[in-house]
DNA sequence: TATGAATGAGCGTTCATTCAT
DNA sequence: AATGAATGAACGCTCATTCAT
């Protein structure tokens, strides 16, 4: 079982100066992007020489799919191995709930991240590992969604890909507009949006009470 | 009912070659985003030596701002003014679907538009114009949704703000779906998930029924 | 016997339109030298389109020396054609005065002309002719002098072309000045340096009358 | 006496390749015009690639501008600073021999930096630190001019700046002739040039003795 | 091991020249 | 004959990468 401490402790990371860059280009891709921003930039951040990177990466693209591929894989392990430990008989909305509080766990403690995530999901400089990494998270809330559709308590009006392509959508809106707009979406917001985003999903909305509800039923 | 006619209308927009110009643009920035891309690759998709790109638009930077500009606007248009056709007396689920119906026809009309849209939104390359033209779609939608806070048809527990950053990322969240997995998710999804994002934000939604799990079933 | 009418009499230059591109390349090469300007600026200037340059010169650099060749031939002609109608028996200082009055009448009369000449002299995109008609003005300036020496009338310590590298540069510097600060130096300034020019050249300028006059006579 | 050490000791002009990049653009630009010439010509001249022009210079202009001050300055230490050593007492001609000797001295220890100054002083380029740096040199010349003119040394017939723009021009000219014909025009032209220009400027030259023509043979 | 100067291919852009109209 | 849009080679400059120190 991994541990669930921060992504820095990858296998690979415990070099500190190898942390510090990819500190740095993280920071530095956010702002200007991959192709918008030069290696310099990235050594200069990080406070080291520019040759110094190329100890440490083989090249800027490398660099890109290392950052790419473990934040992608802390996102994994927040949602999917901390998800196997639910219990099956908790009940549709705790799930959620579990979902709902990873991602945002995430989305509030590694905003540069998440925002790096979201800047750089169609690169066509990611590999097959970088890929890979979030088609499992994917397969991951697949089975978790289908599961809950054949329980009855998500709505079986939308194919799961949908459901999940609405949550996360909806997740990633509300960090753009708290980016853009800090001072009128808070932090908060991720905990109160949850309500909302839960009744998206869920199954049983009333639905509107325009003629007869009894049909509705 | 908006006209579906492209945003090539435009008045400036007249001359086939500058369109076609931009539409190579549109099509090479989705592909490889605007500083991954080089200009000659955008003059051989159009068909055009290099040096002709400069006759038509004094920048690179200045193509991005047009395309931004123009189908931001384009978006504007399909939101904002045909909104105002709207019928005061409407009840907001017809309000809602509007503007759903608005945003999921861009998103279906002009695909590469939309994904261009979200692939550009945060370039530091932008103008001002640029961001007045967002700026605007965000205005707009703000005085929609307090109004329909106001008379109770939108829930309140949300901030405005919020609830469009929510509708407006699940719609691109659903788009992203579709580019990735076109066969899980198609075209009608846009259309399907209405239903889900309209639970998401009206009010009235029975809460959970906590207290007896079975009813839920 | 050549016609001592403008430079724009040239057989070749019938054509106004021809006339008007020498015009506009004559006036562009001078603001911002031949290297530094672009031939649609001289279209521009000329008032026609660009192509329409090409039907009158094969080529930027024909358009130069074509300019080159005329003036410093309308240079020559002024020296020299009009210097045969001197009597042979005029003394020294009415050919001197003779040579000045046509060099400063040109400088007068064709200021721009003459700063393309001196702007241009040593650029490497000048064809033989070119260099040729700048050999001829100085083949004769040379005999002048040399017959002017050997009368006595012209100081004997300096070698021919020393004398006329002198005199001409004295213009040049004149005529610098004379841009730079127009305030300062009046276009009678042309008239009045003939005296000191002349004592600069002329033999039997009393030396520094330092220990005893007498021995310098 | 001034220092014949080059003008590359300067504060900034320590660095070995920065100095071979600034003399490769001397003879580059000599050889072809600021605008005629290319980068990588200079860089190959230089014995660098192309990029590592940038390293030392932010701009070709500012490169032609670096060479301007740097040359001009080191011309205006010879002419003025050394000039300030003058006995006040010095009779005028010891005055002009010093400034004559300067000008010849600068002119045969750096010949190609004479020429890069005579072609680029009208630059459109030359930023206000290089005029500057021209304009002392003026101002210099300036003063001493009237003094002599004042104390009767120097002919009062003419304007100081005339008097400079002829000794200056006159330079010019025997530079121009000595890079053209270097067989009839030696380098000891200049010095021997000294008495003519002398004869130019100073007062008491016996005026032409018009009244008896016998006497000029 | 770490540096940062050096490299040169590749960038965005310009411009002499051509050619369909 | 005249136009000016189109061309693409060449420009000034940048930057991912290398390598002597």
């Amino acid at each position: 079982m991994p541990e669930p401490r921060s992504a820095a402790t990858n296998a690979a990371t415990e070099d500190p100066k190898r942390q510090k860059i990819l500190d740095a280009a993280l920071a530095v891709f956010c702002e200007r992007t991959f192709a918008g921003c030069n290696v310099p930039s990235i050594a200069e951040r990080a406070g080291v020489a520019t040759g110094t990177i190329y100890r440490y990466f083989p090249s800027k693209e490398a660099l890109l799919n290392e950052l790419y591929r473990t934040w992608k894989g802390e996102l994994r392990r927040r949602l999917v191995d901390d998800g196997l430990r639910l219990d099956p008989g908790d009940d549709a909305r705790a799930v959620f709930d579990h979902w709902w509080t990873a991602l945002t766990g995430f989305v509030c403690d590694e905003p540069q991240a998440f925002e790096f995530l979201e800047l750089h999901h169609h690169e066509p400089y990611l590999d097959d590992d970088s890929h890979g990494e979030a088609l499992a998270i994917d397969a991951a809330a697949l089975a978790f969604v289908e599961a809950g559709q054949q329980v009855g308590a998500l709505r079986a009006d939308q194919a799961p890909a949908v459901l999940i392509a609405l949550v996360y959508g909806a997740l990633a809106g509300l960090f753009r507009a708290h980016r853009l707009y800090g001072e009128l979406v808070g932090t908060d917001a991720y905990d109160q949006a949850a309500d909302a985003v839960w009744d998206m999903v869920r199954n049983g909305t009333t639905p509107d009470p325009t003629p007869d509800p009894k049909d509705e039923r």
